[in-house]
This record gives C-alpha cells, structure tokens and sequence, in this order.
DNA sequence: GATACGGGCGCC
DNA sequence: AAAGGGCGCCCGTATC
C-alpha cells in the first residue's frame, strides 16, 4: 500500500522547482531541481495527489513521470459523471458550499487584483471558496502558497479515497489518475509520422502538394471530374451538397432518400456514378480531413502528429483523441511508423466487451465463453446457430439493436445467458427513465431528463445508450488500468505509449528491447485483469504484434 | 461574421 | 412496432 502525499509543483525558469508537499502529518515546502523533482515523482511507493496531471505538463515535458497518481479531477468525474471537475467546483461541493457563488476564474493578474482577493498566502476566501488566481497557478509564486494549495488537495482527496469503499472503485480511481497523467504525455510525446510514405499517400488519394489557392481548385475539380463525367449531361454540380448529389443520382436512374455509403452500395451494380461517387468520398475526406492542411497543422518538424487528449471525454469515460489520432483511415496508417532504431508494438483486446458484459453481470454461463480464444465459438453452440449470427447477437445486444438477423439469435441469448441479458436490460430501462447507471469502476454515467411530450424514440435511444454505455465505459475502465501498468512496465525498457484506441495500445520501444516489451504487454493484461475482476474467472486476450508500420500486421480479426 | 445544426463518414 | 452505442471532423445551409 503506497503512501497518500499531495503535491504542488511550479517550474521557475527551465531548472529550478518550487512546491508543496502534503499529508496527514502536514505540510512540507520544497525548492528543487528538475532531476531532484522527478526522483520524486518515479517514487512507487508514494501515490501522489494532485489536482490536475494538466499542472504538472511543464514537469511532465521536461521528462518527470509520475508512477502512482491519485488526479483529483477524473476521480470526481469518475464519482459524480458530467464533465465539470475544476478544483472551485470540486471544493465548493466538499465543503458543502453552493457551487454557484463560487467565484468566475480570472484572466490574468490585474484582474484579481482588483476582485477582492484575500492577501498572502491564503488559499482561501472569507466565502469558504478557493481563491480564483490559484486555479490558473498564478497565484502559485512561492513554496507556501504552494503548501496552501496542496494541503488543499489533500484534503479533498481524502475524502475521496474514504468515499470510494468498493475496492473496484477504488482500483477505478487509480487507472483514471493515471489516463489523466498518461494523456498529458502522449500530448508530448506524440505519433511517429513518415513523412514520406504519408505524403504519398495523400498525394494518391488528394493529389500533390497544392503550390497556392488555385492549384488547390484545380485538384478539387480533377477529384469531382470522373463522377461528373459518369453521368452525361449533369452540367455544374456540387458534389458536397447531398440534395445536388440526389439531383445527380437521380439522372442517373437511381432515387434514394439519402446518399449514404450503405444506402449507395446497394445499388452499386446499376449505374457506374455509384463507384465513381464512393471513391470521391474516399478521396474527398482524405483531402479535406487528412490531407496536406492536416499534416501541416498537427505533424510537427519532428514528424509526430501531437493532438489533444482526454482521459474521460466520453460520455461513458472513454478517451477522446483530437488531430485525426482515433480516425485516421487505415489507407494512411502505413504513414505511421517508428524511426529507425526503434518499432511499434502493437497490442488489441480481443472481444473485449462481451468479455466485459460476463464481469460486469457477473454470468457464470458468459464467464465460461471466456475461456475460449474465440468467445463467440461456445456462444454459438449453446444457442445453436452458427459462429456469425451468435456474433451478431451478441454485439446487438450490447447496443441495443433488435431488429434484422440479430432478432430472433437474440432470444437465444435471453435464455442462455439470462444473468448477463438482466443486467444489460436494467441499464436500459433506467437509461429510458433517464435515471443515471453505473459502470464496473463505479462512473456514474448521466442520461439526458424525459422531457414532457418527447417523442417514443427519445426514450428509447436513452435506453440504448444506457444499455451499451456500461459496457463501452466499464470497458474503457479495464483499457486504461492496463494501459497504466504498460505504461510503468516499458519504461525501464525507454518505452512508451504512443496511442491508446480503445482496445488498442501502440507503444513505440527501441528495437534491442522489443521481445522483452512486448512479453511485458501480455502478462501485464494478465495481472491488470487478475486484480481488475478480484477473483471472478473471466479471461482476456491480447494479439501482440512487433511491426515498423502501424498497418503491418494486423492480427487475424477475431471480433 | 459567428454560431447551430444536419448529413455524412473516418475510427473503435 | 421497434433503424446499434461512442467519438472527431468536414461541408453546406439556415439563422442571428
């Protein structure tokens, strides 16, 4: 059991540190250097408490890493849903003062100035509200006020941690600090790009670097020609526009209600517009979305393309990525790759939210399914059908889908795994009430209010998100416990998490340590589940893969 | 000029 | 009877 310290930290200059660190026996102002702060920081037997991973970015950039957090902002996110977690908000509501006369934070110094702050190194105002200026970390100037502030923390985190009994909660609490802290470094340290093989492939599906505003005209109507050219006699016409679009399909012979892909591809074999228009969306979203403007805006001159995260973004706490980092095409994905010297391991979670409906409901009869390689094998046997219709079922029951192919394997369902279908229909009807539900880690996940005279499908997309958000966002919860043990396991090998999707983990290692990485990832899935489900016998699978490129390799597609 | 919204689509 | 959940992002249109 690691200790329980909160800690405070500003950089002065590029060298020097000054904070704050405390704890149940009080407060201890320190002045450091950056090596001194990160010995610190890398201690394991220290969980330290901060506010915010995002305060500490100046320390985490100059290569401090902390080993056990306890991020007082995703702990209350994980506690009470929503997205609100600033330090006043998550005060106020501790000290049971009213949230809403909690001051506004402050642009800048002169402006608090002249708000009738309290003088000194007090942290607090006569209103029992922090003060403004010390959320943005103006105010942060010296170790005491430093000390102030932590103490603070503490405080607040202690009563967190004794809020939080269930120890799965508690282990919940521990993986989102450490999301939170893991987001600001990938913010850092970014995704190896080659530039070459990137820019290829956009100049295949874009066309070539666009020398000025006309030349990036004249490759935007080289994109539209083919399409128009499919279709004799269409004249001028917006390709971008869906209700032109259906005027051009429609000389075509072909009249739909939308110009989906999916409604398109089914009348691909009647008209050669429909190819030509699916591979203009191919080449049009590559162009506006992943094209040259991309890569000069989020691909720095060190060829790693650095976007935003967030560790609970999600509704049901899944990472949010910006800059392309959770949708690149997989056209583009050999444009990622490591250096020379150094390569990927790739890591998926193999069907990795039925495997998580069994802990979650806790159905012995599902629980079982987990011990096969393939999940869907021994699904599919019980209920009788073949392998692909049980995946169907499966997955439609996790989302809520009850109509098509997935309708009647569905009823097998109910009577084969009863405990599991009784959990996901509970959070369905509270989500169809608009009665908040819980995740595995203990996230409360809010769902929008019933308003009055709604119309029926309102309620039942609640229910819908209701019923899959405790499986994505416990899900989520198991994917970024192990991403936190990853994360402290490589680094001894100069490893490091380069991209977290959802299932997926890439981290970048020099090749010397490869085996030894990737051995690390797998048994690290191991342990993370061993304390992840307490004893309960659900198994979960990994498909490990050392590569250069990203889009080497896939594992054989289990889901 | 800024903003909101829907259609559409990339990924999981 | 019942049209699968999440995210980010682009475009066009409508609106102020």
């Amino acid at each position: 059991m690691s200790s329980f310290r909160a800690i405070s930290l500003s950089l002065v200059g590029s060298a020097e540190v000054i904070g704050a660190i405390a704890d149940e026996s009080g407060t201890e102002e320190l002045t450091a250097t950056v090596p001194e702060v990160s010995a610190l920081l890398a201690d394991p037997s220290v969980r330290w408490v901060i506010w915010s991973a995002a305060a500490l970015r100046p320390l985490i950039d100059a290569g401090a890493a902390v080993a056990r957090a306890w991020e007082i902002a995703e702990v209350h996110r994980l506690r009470h849903g929503g997205w609100d977690a600033d330090p006043a908000l998550i005060w106020a509501l501790h000290r049971g003062l009213d949230p809403a006369s909690r001051p506004p934070a402050l642009a800048d110094d002169l402006f608090s100035a002249l708000a009738g702050l309290p003088g000194g190194d007090e942290v607090l105002m006569t209103t029992g509200h922090l003060r403004p200026d010390a959320l943005t970390g103006a105010w942060l100037t010296t170790p005491a006020r430093h000390a102030a502030w932590a103490q603070a923390a503490w405080e607040v985190a202690s009563a967190q941690r004794d809020a939080l009994s269930d120890p799965r909660h508690l282990a919940a609490a521990h993986a989102e600090s450490a999301a939170a802290v893991l987001c600001v470094e990938l913010e850092r340290d970014g995704l190896p790009i080659d530039r070459a093989t990137m820019s290829a492939l956009i100049t295949a599906a874009a066309g070539p670097l666009p020398r000025d505003h006309a030349a990036e005209l004249v490759h935007r109507a080289e994109r539209d020609a083919p399409v128009l050219a499919s279709v004799p006699g269409v004249g001028r016409l917006d390709l971008r526009n869906p209700a032109q679009v259906r005027q051009l399909l429609s000389l075509a012979g072909i009249d739909v209600t939308d110009t989906r892909r999916w409604t398109l591809e089914a009348h691909r074999g009647e008209h050669p517009v429909i190819a030509a228009l699916l591979d203009w969306r191919r080449r049009e979203r590559i162009a506006t979305t992943y094209g040259w403007g991309w890569l000069a805006r989020h691909v720095g001159a060190d060829d790693r393309l650095r976007g935003a995260w967030s560790a609970s973004d999600g509704a049901a706490g899944r990472m949010t990525a910006q800059a392309g980092l959770h949708n690149l095409p997989a056209e583009l994905r050999p444009g990622v790759a490591a250096p020379a010297g150094s390569v990927l391991i790739r890591s998926d979670l193999g069907q990795v939210e039925p495997r998580v409906l069994a802990a979650v409901a806790r159905d012995d009869a599902l629980a079982r399914a987990t011990w096969a390689d393939d999940l869907y094998a021994p699904v599919a046997e019980r209920l009788g059908v073949a392998r692909e219709v049980a995946k169907i079922a499966v997955l439609a029951a996790m989302y809520g889908q009850r109509s098509g192919a997935a309708g009647d394997a569905l009823i097998g369902l109910e009577r084969e795994y009863p405990v599991a279908m009784r959990h996901l229909g509970a959070a369905q009807e509270a989500g169809r009430e608009g009665r908040s539900v819980q995740t595995y880690g203990g996230r409360r996940v809010r769902v929008a209010i019933p308003s009055p005279g709604e119309p029926a499908p309102a309620a039942a997309a609640r229910g819908r998100f209701a019923r899959n958000a405790v499986i994505q966002g416990s899900a989520a919860e198991l994917f970024k416990a192990w991403a936190a043990s990853v994360r402290v396991a490589v680094r001894p090998l100069h490893g490091r998490i380069v991209l977290c999707l959802h299932d997926e983990l890439l981290v970048e290692v020099p090749a010397e340590n490869a085996d030894q990485a990737a051995a690390a990832i797998e048994s690290t899935l191991t342990e993370t589940a061993r304390w992840w489900l307490r004893g309960y016998p659900v198994r979960f699978v990994a498909d490990t893969t050392i590569v250069q490129r990203w889009s080497e390799a896939k594992p054989a597609p289990r889901a």
